[in-house]
DNA sequence: ATAAATAACACAATCGGTTGCAATTTTAGA
DNA sequence: TCTAAAATTGCAACCGATTGTGTTATTTAT
């Protein structure tokens, strides 16, 4: 039951009669060891099933292949992509992945933040917690110059780059979509805007009523925390009011089918009743009937894009990027919930 | 630009007039410090923005309190739910989650398990890439006695735990289901049976078909990657038949879902034509119209209960357990795809 | 045949933290 | 005031791998 001890480069080099510092080079490929030492290092390696430890070796090489992974959720459509995106690009390269969700919690982020920071990962990739206001809790990255990319929900800060989608652009789309299929009674569920998400698809949402000369009304903005329990929570309060809406803006799309659903229960015709467009193309928005309206865009390549840069950055000291911001492409996808003027 | 340097025990010690060997156990409360000399040792140590080296520490004591997870893909819902799971147990215990994914390809599988072993995690979690049919790639880990936990995907093995549901039984149950219902000609579409996930569902299929004289037909069996693509390609083949099932049994919900679709696209009745029973309760059975019965088991919870054996395994030198398999409960959730019968 | 160049390998320090045991200081008791 | 016991702290080795520099063979050139 005991476990077997620790196979070393030293029990290859005492079985060898050879030195550690040639095992070492041997297995690293070093040109000045010669060719049949090396024949004979790597065979004993395989057999008494050497493996490398990346501990003595981060330890004395000051890096560690590892990059850090802090989001909301793991257990969601969108950021699980952005992980698999990750993944796929850091295994291509060698690096490993050391994974830890803030559970929305701003004091969660910041103790996973410590947890990165002692394994000296070598860089961060970081989607905020939703009620994170301040990065103070980065600063020992930042002042080790250790990068730290955040995606999707980010904060500007000068040492660090963000990797998002023109979330204003998207909602300004998405709002005048429904507006130009005559929609003028446009609610919009989303979370709270201290996160640029938010606040930008408020700002996009708000433009494209004002563009249309139709007045904002602040009791058509609602927040919630987006899932889909609370869209059907939604649905119960829009139903109670004296004038329904004529079209529902929500910035996530399981919480709009959530409310898509609660309402269809209740009678109500969607689109003719009340049009909807969602956000982000979660697989249920073909699902759903009507098929809902959304903004597309990838978070697999968001997560590839993000890895990438980041991989960048580490393997080549000399890679002094001024990139702050990179914007990726988004679409809308439109279907048949918010389609009052019959299909194209 | 220049990284700062790395704030170790030394600096502390320097700085105090004190030993690293009192720096280090200040930090750990050991009891033979003063309360004076700790003080002085926080104190500095926050000043300082120390933070202890998670490698220092591991090579030095053996253990690094980071377990690794390899998973067939990571952007599925159940996948994403288990992981959030064991991330949730593990953060508890000052666990860190080494992450990788196999893209269900036994090679990937096999050098994602040798990063870990490099890696030293103290545990490995893992469900099996779906041509996986040996265990050997984990010799090493079985070797140095490091526990090696499998779910969901699992394959016995004497030193290791397994962690699933009967999934016979609720195959047989949603199948009984199905025929109680009235169906007759009842398909199977599932994933290549090297699984015992896909092995065990078949043999209760077969199972419910048998005790109640219902031939088993082998073309009634399609074998796919159970992504909803795959459901939609095998709407096409159903509506070729000259005679259609009344019933189909898929092994996952996405893929039900996609042949759900194409098949209503075509004019086919759900339930009334064809009933549909899925597999995992994934949130997008409460979406498709009409909504889909299923086969409930909660990824989290397996996420959870894998995670806490784990620790348990590892925090505990004396934890000798002869556990060799944990089933978890599932249980058949009925809804109108499968009601031909008029709801109860 | 001899000096100079090259190839092949080894020494020893280092990365940051931990720990058994010895050494020192403080406190208490007589 | 002196000594034994208790409380603190330090020394030095260790975890496993890497690397600048030095050393010893082996070639090559002259």
């Amino acid at each position: 039951m005991a476990n077997e001890r620790e196979v070393t480069i030293y029990d290859i080099a005492r079985e060898l009669n050879i030195s550690a510092t040639t095992v070492s080079r041997g297995l690293q490929d070093h040109p000045t060891i010669s060719k049949k030492t090396k024949k004979k290092i790597f065979e004993l390696a395989e057999q008494l099933g050497y493996r490398s430890n990346h501990f003595a070796r981060s330890l004395r090489n000051q890096k560690t292949n590892t990059f850090g992974i802090i989001v909301p959720r793991l257990n969601s459509h969108f950021m699980s992509s952005v992980i698999a995106g990750i993944e796929n690009a850091a295994n291509e390269h060698g690096f490993s992945l050391l994974i830890a969700q803030s559970s929305e919690s701003s004091v969660k982020e910041a103790s996973s933040v410590r947890t990165m920071f002692d394994s000296r990962v070598d860089g961060l990739l970081v989607s905020l917690a939703v009620d994170t206001t301040e990065l103070n809790h980065f600063e020992h990255f930042f002042k080790k110059n250790i990068p730290v990319i955040f995606f999707d929900r980010v904060m500007p800060h000068e040492n660090s780059v963000n990797i998002l989608i023109d979330n204003r652009q998207a909602a300004y789309n998405a709002t005048r979509h429904l507006i130009e299929q005559g929609c003028r009674r446009i609610m919009h569920i989303t979370a709270p805007t201290l996160q640029n998400v938010y606040k930008d698809r408020l700002k996009g949402y708000k433009e494209a009523l004002g563009e249309h000369k139709i007045k904002f009304r602040e009791d058509y903005v609602v927040i919630t925390n987006l899932s889909q329990e609370a869209g059907a929570e939604v649905a119960k309060s829009i139903l109670k009011m004296k004038t329904l809406p004529d079209g529902v803006f929500v910035s996530n799309d399981s919480c709009a089918v959530g409310c898509m659903l609660a309402l269809k229960e209740q009678g109500i015709r969607i689109p003719e009743d009340i049009a909807f467009a969602g956000f982000n193309n979660d697989p249920v928005t073909q699902v759903i009937e009507p098929h809902l309206t959304t903004i597309n865009y990838s978070g697999y390549e968001m997560g590839q894009v993000a890895a990438r840069h980041l991989i960048n950055h580490v393997k080549d000291v000399s890679f002094v990027s001024s990139t702050n911001t990179i914007i990726l492409r988004s679409e809308l996808i439109v279907r048949a919930s918010s389609l009052k003027k019959g299909r194209k």
